[in-house]
DNA sequence: GACCAGGCACATC
DNA sequence: GATGTGCATGGT
């Protein structure tokens, strides 16, 4: 099954994902760093709780009192680390003349805007891929722990493979297209969340419905 | 009461 | 370079 079918499945399965829940390119940046190894629905809570303070902005964020900012993301996990990482994230974009000057230069120049991203602390490469695609909208493909473990599953991707070569092989097969990019990574998402979480639940899988290749992978792979 | 969640940095071997 | 560990809350 190539890269580009397996797209279709998955969105003939779990239709269009909408990602990314936020409303500005900055809430993107906050929700990118609060989701490290986080269920969304904390990350939720915690933006909820830096909208009530009025503090989603990157100035707020920059000068807030630590502890203060320590508290408002609490919900999230991690807080400690996660506020230190905020504060210089937030620093580094007032820096950099804001999100409009940081997205110009993304798109302008993305190798160079992924280093600069990524030599931030607190931001490795699926934190500065997500937000190089999901806040401006250049065409990266993001991996994470999901598409690694269904590729894997699928028998598409050894589990060996790293971060690096998978990207390059989403990028070699597919369109380079923001919007598909987009999908796609929200679909391993969503199937990654009902994809043998349980037992009884993987006969029902709706990918698996269309897939004799993946029965048989899940067969030896579901937990 | 484990185990996991849309990672990353750092120590150690 | 590979592997292990800390970070921390909230849901299942």
């Amino acid at each position: 099954m190539s890269l580009l079918a397996l797209y279709e499945r998955l969105f003939a399965a779990f239709g269009p994902q909408g990602w990314w829940p936020g409303e500005t390119p900055f809430e993107v940046v906050v929700g990118a760093v609060l989701t490290q190894n986080t269920a969304w629905r904390n990350v939720e809570r915690a933006i909820a709780r830096l909208k009530k303070a009025d503090a989603l902005t990157p100035a707020a964020i920059a000068h807030a009192p630590r502890a203060m900012l320590e508290d408002w993301i609490r919900p999230a996990g991690f807080y400690r680390q996660k506020a230190a990482r905020l504060q210089g994230v937030a620093r580094f974009v007032l820096e950099e003349g804001g999100m409009e000057a940081l997205a110009e230069a993304a798109r302008r120049n993305t190798d160079a805007a992924r280093r600069k991203w990524l030599s931030l602390h607190g931001i490795g490469p699926e934190t500065a891929d997500s937000i190089l695609l999901y806040a401006f909208d250049v065409p990266i493909f993001v991996i994470d722990a999901y598409t690694k473990r269904i590729l894997a599953r699928l028998g598409l991707a050894s589990s060996e493979a790293t971060y690096e070569d998978l990207q390059a092989r989403f990028h070699a097969a597919l369109p380079r297209d923001a919007k598909l990019f987009n999908e796609y990574h929200a679909l391993f998402v969503a199937l990654g969340k009902d994809f043998c979480r349980a037992r009884p639940r993987c006969g029902g899988c709706p990918l698996l419905a269309h897939c004799p290749s993946a029965q048989v992978a899940q067969k030896a792979a579901c937990r």
